[in-house]
DNA sequence: CTTAATTTGTTATAATATAACGTTTGTTAT
DNA sequence: ATAACAAACGTTATATTATAACAAATTAAG
């Protein structure tokens, strides 16, 4: 479980903070201005931010609502295998630790001829407390 | 295997038949370029289109590229269960049809007590195309 | 040190999507 | 057939999300 070493940039940091302090994923403009009194001040600025820390794996993108999550989950290695629970009504979104899921899925082969290097699961449904509320 | 029978309206009938004539994925506005011809003016009226079109399960959204495409797979019915293979280098996206994968994700449950409805995969890697040429 | 690569700051603009309004069309129940 | 309701329409304006382009500053590696 070597962990690679990534040394960030102040921007960079700022980004990362703010989004592993958040209780729940974070929109790029909405961040823009949580930072701006750290002299972020411009949307390129985090969306630079945004793309790096993505790329080394500390966030994830949740693509049905364009926001951005701290990683949450060791078996994700460089947000190659990403599976997220999203509920309908609360909208709280939680990155899905489940071995094996992600065995499953990155073993998965159809027969397209494709291999598959990287995939993104989205899960949508009521989360226990909006359940019991209805 | 009862298919629901849907009446779609003019501009639903215009946007469909452009996706599903499509080779892949469309874009909103690609979509509003095409059928301007048709006497659609405005993005609303083809997003308003495109809501009802998820809606009833004719097209999907692809989530990671704000695109559209025509539901090929009798088994996510209503677009509760989505899967789609996606070439990172050509962008061929294509619907995967995996009864396994399906009944396997439609089962599936973690332990957060949420009962989950509905989800959307998307894979990413090399078409066999693509991994040719390579 | 110096070269290359990355990150920054900045302005402008592209691309994606929705709000709000009043009108028209279609469906259902009498 | 018509009243009542729901769905779809057309239109204008605007919100939201994301990138292009360029020059300057910083950092990593030879």
């Amino acid at each position: 479980m070597a962990q690679k070493q990534e040394y960030l940039s102040k921007n960079q940091q700022i980004v990362l903070n703010l989004i592993e302090k958040a209780k729940g994923p974070l929109k790029a403009y909405s961040i823009l201005y949580d930072v701006q009194k750290k002299g972020i001040k411009a949307p390129l600025q985090v969306y630079r931010a945004l793309e790096k820390l993505i790329k080394i794996g500390k966030i994830h993108k949740i693509e049905s609502k364009n926001a951005f999550i701290a990683c949450n989950n060791s078996e994700c290695e460089i947000s190659k295998a990403t599976a997220f629970s999203i509920c309908n009504n609360c909208e709280h979104v939680k990155e899905i630790k489940n071995t094996k899921l992600s065995k499953y899925l990155s073993n998965f082969q159809d027969n397209s001829g494709m291999k598959y290097k990287k995939y993104n699961l989205e899960f949508f449904g009521l989360c226990k407390n909006c359940k019991l509320k209805q």
